[in-house]
DNA sequence: TTTTAGCACTCATAGTAATAGAGTGCTAAT
DNA sequence: ATTAGCACTCTATTACTATGAGTGCTAAAA
């Protein structure tokens, strides 16, 4: 009797999840719900429980009603259980919708603390390569994470030479050359066969119009023949421009790798050398890296716990951000934590430094942040 | 009855020790076990014990005499207990024997290691700084440790003005500028009081003497003056131009942090903290550094143990040695790891690098180390 | 329908005790 | 000088037992 009226209501609740709020299963209480909770355990590392949310917030609500919700929060993904008799966590999916939808967006960092990092880039007259670590530095003093920063790239992407040679019937080998000495192959394969001589032609005539044009004249122009072109043939020359300006290896620069240490879920010998090997000799960061200097548009990227691609980086989130002149000099800078870190302050805290360090390369200020040669 | 002989034996076997053999206590056949407690130690990471030692080295004595001449060795303070029923484990002082008088010098490195390591340098054509970088990578990697490298420091230590100012009637203060607007300054006590005319005296003759010469010409001429100028004086002018070479700030990379967690002593949250936080930002290696740059004669140096100087060192040793050119470039390469360390290999290695970087340095091969600025 | 009190159940953590065994130092014999 | 013998010390391991924090579910209250 009471075990079939309560799978009703499981039913019901459940149905009511998946048909009345299919998309949008996030209701305000939730929400805050899900925001207290990040909050409470990215500042005291300890699963919280809903008796001890609802006393220390005074919420309006008991305990009971707590758990509901965190029970419905976790059937969303949101948050997890270590063991059946703790606190909720925060999942990475929580942390991303936290990053995305919750947190105070601005005021992460306080006005002295600014001058403080605007005094550590002033003070020192600097060569280059030591204005980058100086930036990684920052980061990890400030951010109490590591601080980690890529030497900036001068790009000279124009075009100096592309051939496409026929390897079998439909498949071609097309070979780009840049200014700047970058060479990239990418296999091609056609719809339809097509002879060396006809790719020559081809070959010509591309060069004829792309020569000397940079990767965004270039998109442009192949856009504008797509349909003449073939679609994938298309996307695929410019997949290969793209990758062109990520090919350079890009010198990373890691500072402060200590401080991570000191968080507390760190708190394991063999975690630490996980730890420690991933932020030092992993590849994690060496492929991000590229990928965020290709993307124009966004300003700070964050990557929580790997984002399903790196295994390695499932305790550890990226917070990165360009600094530089788009198609002149561009670097990374940006720092590594546990996914249990302060988003907010993190993402603050790297968008002002790579905006500091965009000035001066700039020569917005006095300082010369590339000295001498 | 028996307490009274045993007594009297302690008794005897300790004035023997102080009385027959006072500066020479090493016999032959302590040395061997020493060297072989080490060794065992090195490998294994386990307290070494009498009957194991017997057994495994097949040792012509009982391990009862083993164990009266460990406990020679531990009143001798080579090695010590962990606690009473455990094995022995060397100190820092019978580290400290070994590498003087023990180990085997030479046959650290394999020539397929050589070579292995010329490859990682020859590889690459290089700018400055990251050859710098690539040889710290390649002493973490061949070593297994922390490697470490200090930028070249290019110096032009020619004096430009020396001044000395009388500052109370037997006190002067010495300012010495060199070349590369290095600035030093340096508190002289007087034996006489000495006016300030006289000081200019002392002064000019000084500059016209020294201006434009290098420390090694000068300190030959101080030496030469010694007794004229008395002798606490020119020894502290000697002191003090060295001290100027000192003075710049060597950027210092790190390299393979992560390596040295591998190592079991450190099986332990906070030794692990405290030794990265050593590593990446304590004061024991940049103030280690320069002492080595000043060192002229000598070759590889190693630090055990922080060699009660350093606290936070106890735990580990450096191994450090000089690249480049005496008087025109010179930096230093090293590693850093656990005190139990294969000294002869770490030994090997360091000095096998700086000689590999001196000779890019110098330009013996073909490969610009320095590239184009 | 939503909220909440009540309660059984789970599981990590800390503490206790007992045991085994490795290795020493000392004594007395060789 | 060396060694056998042995008492003694101390660590490491295991097993066991609370303890209590926190949940999920049920049934009642709002």
């Amino acid at each position: 009797m009471k075990r079939q009226e309560r799978k009703t209501g499981g039913i019901d609740r459940e149905s009511k999840v998946n048909m009345e709020e299919p998309q949008e299963s996030m209701t305000e209480r939730r929400k805050e719900l899900l925001r207290t909770i990040i909050n409470e355990y990215v500042n005291n590392y300890l699963p919280v429980s809903s008796e001890m949310i609802v006393n220390k917030y005074k919420l309006p609500i008991s305990p009971a009603t707590v758990r509901n919700e965190m029970a419905e929060l976790e059937r969303e993904g949101y948050i997890t259980h270590p063991h059946t008799s703790a606190g909720r966590i925060p999942s990475d999916k929580g942390y991303r919708y936290y990053v995305e939808h919750l947190m105070e967006r601005q005021g992460g960092l306080s006005l002295p603390e600014q001058h403080n990092i605007q005094h550590q880039f002033y003070q020192v007259q600097l060569e280059l390569n030591e204005g980058i670590r100086l930036a990684a530095g920052v980061v990890a003093r400030t951010s109490q994470n590591v601080g980690v920063v890529s030497s900036p790239y001068v790009f000279d992407g124009r075009l100096k030479r592309l051939e496409v040679i026929g390897v079998q019937e439909r498949l071609a080998l097309v070979v780009a050359v840049t200014q700047d000495g970058s060479i990239k192959e990418q296999m091609l394969s056609l719809k339809e066969p097509i002879t060396q001589e006809e790719l020559s032609i081809i070959s010509n005539r591309l060069n004829a119009t792309l020569h000397n044009q940079n990767r965004t004249q270039i998109e442009k122009k192949v856009q504008d023949w797509a349909e003449e072109l073939d679609k994938i043939v298309a996307t695929r020359l410019v997949e290969m421009l793209r990758s062109l300006e990520q090919y350079r290896d890009v010198q990373l620069y890691r500072e402060g790798l200590a401080n991570i240490l000191n968080q507390p879920e760190f708190n394991n010998i063999s975690t630490m050398r996980q730890v420690m090997q991933t932020i030092e000799t992993g590849t994690a960061l060496p492929t991000l890296i590229p990928e965020i200097l290709q993307n124009y548009e966004s300003g700070v990227q964050v990557v929580i716990g790997g984002e399903n691609r790196f295994d390695d980086m499932r305790l550890l989130s990226v917070v990165l951000a360009r600094y530089g002149i788009d198609g002149q000099v561009i670097g990374v800078v940006g720092l590594v934590g546990s996914t249990r870190m302060e988003y907010n302050r993190s993402i603050s805290t790297v968008q002002y430094i790579a905006q500091l360090m965009t000035n001066l390369l700039t020569g917005h200020s006095g300082n010369n942040f590339i000295g001498p040669t």
